[in-house]
DNA sequence: TTTTGCATTTTTGAATGCAAAATCTGCGAT
DNA sequence: ATCGCAGATTTTGCATTCAAAAATGCAAAA
C-alpha cells in the first residue's frame, strides 16, 4: 500500500467519524486493520497533523482533531474566502460544457429537495461547490480548498436544515447558476459569501461544534 | 528533537534555496546533520510534501519542490484571496495599538527604502503582510496563509525591482496603511490583490519561476 | 475511605536491520 | 566511440527492535 493510500483510508476514516472526533487513535489496531505496521502509519498521522485533521499530543499519542466553535467559525471564513475566490476565477475560465454539467447537477440537486432526500441533496450541493473550485483551474486552491472543506465536511454536509433555511439554501444555489451562467464573477462571489455565510450560521446555532460533550458522531447517528 | 522542530529546521533549509528547488534531498546527509535517523526525518519530508515544500517520488526519494510559472501564478492567485479575505476581516477586528504598530513598520520600510535597502525593506514589507494576516484574527487563514506565502517566499520577497516599481509598491502601502487606518475593508481588499497582483507579474517576468535551468539560488547570490 | 508513593505495564518515539527497487559501473557488441 | 546490458552498489520503504515517557495498578498511610 503506498503512502498517498494510507494518508487516504485514515482520512476516510476520520471523515467517517468512525473514529469520533477527540477519541485517541489507536494505533496497535489501525495497523492491523490496515495491514501495515506502525512506521508508515505514522508517517500519515503526522501528514493527517499538519492537515489539521489529527492532533498529536506528544509522548501521548493523537486524537481525531475536536473543533470548538470559534475553529469552525474560522475555518468557515477561509472557506468563504476560497469559494468567493474560486467562484470569481471560475466565471473567467469556465467552459461551456462545465456550465452545462453544473446545470445538470443542480438540476439534480432540486430534485432530490422536492422528494426531500436530505443526503442526496447533501451529495448534489457538494458536488456543485467542487465543480466551481475545479472550474476556477487553480489547483493549488483546489487542494487547498479540500484540506479545509474536509475539517468542516461533517458539519456542513450533516446538518439537519429547518425548511425555511433549506428552501432559502436552494434559492441561493439558483442565484449562483445564474450568476456562473451569466459568468458574474463578482456577483458569484458576493453569493457564495453570502451563502456560506448562512450555512455557517446554521452550523454554529444548531450547536455542531466538535466540542467536549457535544459529539457529532451520536448526533448523526 | 521534537518532531515539529525538525520540519521547522527542514523547511528553513528549504526556504534558504540550501537545497536549491528540484535538488534531490540527500536523506543521510541530512540524518548525519540533524543528528536525527532515518525515521524521523522521513517523517518531516512527509509533511513537507504535503505542504508542497517537497516532492516525493516513490522509490527514488524526494526533491526540493520546483514551481513551473503555472505553479507560481496559482500560488499568487491563492495568495490574493487569502489577503484580501485577512484585510477585510483585520479591518473589522484590528486594535488601534495594532494599526499603530503597523504605521510603524510601514515607517520603517519606508525609510529602507529611501535608502535604497532592499533586504531591509524587503524584511519590513514581509512583516507588514503578516501583520495583517495576524490581525485578522483566524489563525486558521494565518496558518494557511504562512504556508502558501512559504511556497512563494524566494520569488516574492527576492525579485529585484526596477525603480519605478519599487516606487509603485510603496505608493501601494501607502494606500494600505491609509485602507487600514480607516478600517475600510473592501477598500484594503482590492489594494492588496492589485499589490499582489503587480507583484504577481514582476516575478513572471523576471522569469522567476523555478524551471529546468532557472535556479533560484543562483540568481539571488 | 480516600490519598499518596512506588513498581509494573503499556505506549510512544526513534534507531536499526532487511528486502525490494532504482541507480550506477564496467564490459562487450555494434 | 557509442550504445546496451548484466552485475554490483546504493537508496528506498518498511518491519522490527530498543529506550524513554506516560499510564496503570496496588499497597500503605492518613
Amino acid at each position: 500500500m503506498l503512502h498517498e493510500e494510507v494518508v487516504g483510508r485514515i482520512r476516510a476514516i476520520l471523515l467517517d467519524g468512525e473514529i469520533p472526533p477527540g477519541a485517541r487513535i489507536p494505533e496497535r489496531e489501525l495497523c492491523e486493520r490496515l495491514e501495515i505496521s506502525r512506521t508508515p502509519l505514522r508517517e500519515a498521522l503526522k501528514v493527517l497533523a499538519a492537515e489539521g485533521l489529527v492532533q498529536l499530543l506528544p509522548h501521548r499519542g493523537s486524537r481525531a482533531a475536536k473543533l470548538t466553535d470559534k475553529d469552525m467559525r474560522d475555518l468557515f471564513e477561509v472557506c468563504q474566502g476560497l469559494e468567493a475566490l474560486a467562484g470569481e476565477l471560475a466565471c473567467e475560465r469556465i467552459t461551456d460544457a462545465e456550465i452545462d454539467e453544473i446545470a445538470a447537477a443542480h438540476a439534480d440537486m432540486v430534485r432530490h429537495y422536492s422528494e426531500g432526500d436530505l443526503i442526496q441533496y447533501y451529495r448534489g450541493n457538494r458536488a456543485i461547490h467542487e465543480a466551481i473550485v475545479t472550474a476556477a483551474g487553480n489547483p493549488a486552491l483546489t487542494s487547498l480548498y479540500a484540506s479545509v472543506t474536509a475539517r468542516i465536511r461533517r458539519a456542513r454536509y450533516v446538518t439537519p436544515m429547518t425548511p425555511q433555511r433549506w428552501a432559502l439554501a436552494v434559492k441561493e444555489h439558483e442565484a449562483i447558476l445564474n450568476a456562473l451562467q451569466r459568468r458574474d464573477g463578482v456577483g458569484l462571489a458576493h453569493i457564495l459569501r453570502a451563502h456560506l455565510r448562512h450555512k455557517r450560521e446554521e452550523v454554529l446555532q444548531a450547536g455542531f461544534a466538535e466540542t467536549e460533550g457535544n459529539d457529532v458522531t451520536l448526533r448523526i447517528a
